[in-house]
DNA sequence: AATCGAGCCAAATAAAATTTGGCATCATGA
DNA sequence: TCATGATGCCAAATTTTATTTGGCTCGATT
């Protein structure tokens, strides 16, 4: 699927204004309502977009904690790697996940409702591969920049 | 603002579905659409909900390069932490930014077109306080696990 | 008991989404 | 060159949704 700069300037309004209507997003990109909503349709269908979500601002809602693990493993065999990740996956507490190259192994951001929970999911961490897992917690103080979408800009400057 | 089951329940479903209908959302929470739509407009008033986002498919739509970095600033002063942050915060690459305890500073996480241009921005961060930066880049692998959301389950469960 | 405010619902209205059909463009192959 | 078919557009009709309105109930307050 190759995109025009029509659907790269519904992508790029879409990733910040997922709630838009079809109308206001039709006049933003100069389509007309049914053919704008076709173009979305596809992008979706083609997994370009989605899913859409929204932001909570958490410290109105709940106390809480939020904390970024660095990971080590001492095994890094595919079977660790395995056992992390779907340990990582099954917790609804780290919310997100990456694997990485360099002196760590994983990226980890978790949320926990106070230090004690948090204590409790950093020890089943270390649990899924014992003695084999190295975590350093480095606990957020401020958001400075919270995720708001990919610089699509930047990014298609070349492919204009 | 205290929140009842009903308005968790309207913010736990729309931070996951954020393009859901106003009807769809009524039903799922037991009101009638105008008591949801007032629900909903007194949380977002309220900044307990928003901005909305669509997660794009990166991968798909071009060629990138994704970096977790972690930061240390040699001079914690207050002016260096500022200059540093609103660096971070100029740049589009830079899609985030926290202040944590513990051994760094920052955790950034910067998408580029290609290692050369990350390049370009990993030394624009140096310079801002030239000497005094210590960067270490993390080439993401892959996303275990991409953000969906906090766990409100867990977060609210003393204060059912 | 009267009053006020908050929050709900049902129903009416306004707006948006979605479908439909027809037109233009373009690439393909006869 | 001239069908043919596929794609993508728009306008208009239709369906669905959002939004407003008004009236009701429940609790707290006076």
């Amino acid at each position: 699927m190759q995109l025009d700069r029509i659907s790269r300037n519904i992508l790029s309004i879409l990733q910040q204004e997922a709630r838009i209507t079809n109308q206001d997003l039709a006049n933003r990109v100069g389509l007309s309502p049914s053919s704008c909503l076709n173009r979305v349709r596809k992008l979706e269908e083609a997994c370009l977009i989605g899913p859409y979500l929204s932001n909570l601002n958490l410290a109105k809602i709940c106390r809480s904690v939020e904390v970024i693990c660095t990971v080590s493993l001492k095994d890094q065999s595919t079977d660790a790697f395995r056992s992390f990740q779907s340990a990582a996956q099954s917790h609804p507490e780290v919310v997100e996940c990456y694997t990485v190259s360099g002196s760590f192994d994983f990226f980890l951001r978790i949320v926990a409702p106070d230090m004690a929970r948090y204590n409790d999911i950093n020890d089943m961490l270390l649990d899924v591969l014992p003695g084999m897992v190295n975590i350093s917690s480095h606990v957020v103080l401020t958001n400075v920049k919270p995720f708001r979408g990919y610089p699509l800009d930047a990014l298609l400057e070349q492919t204009l």
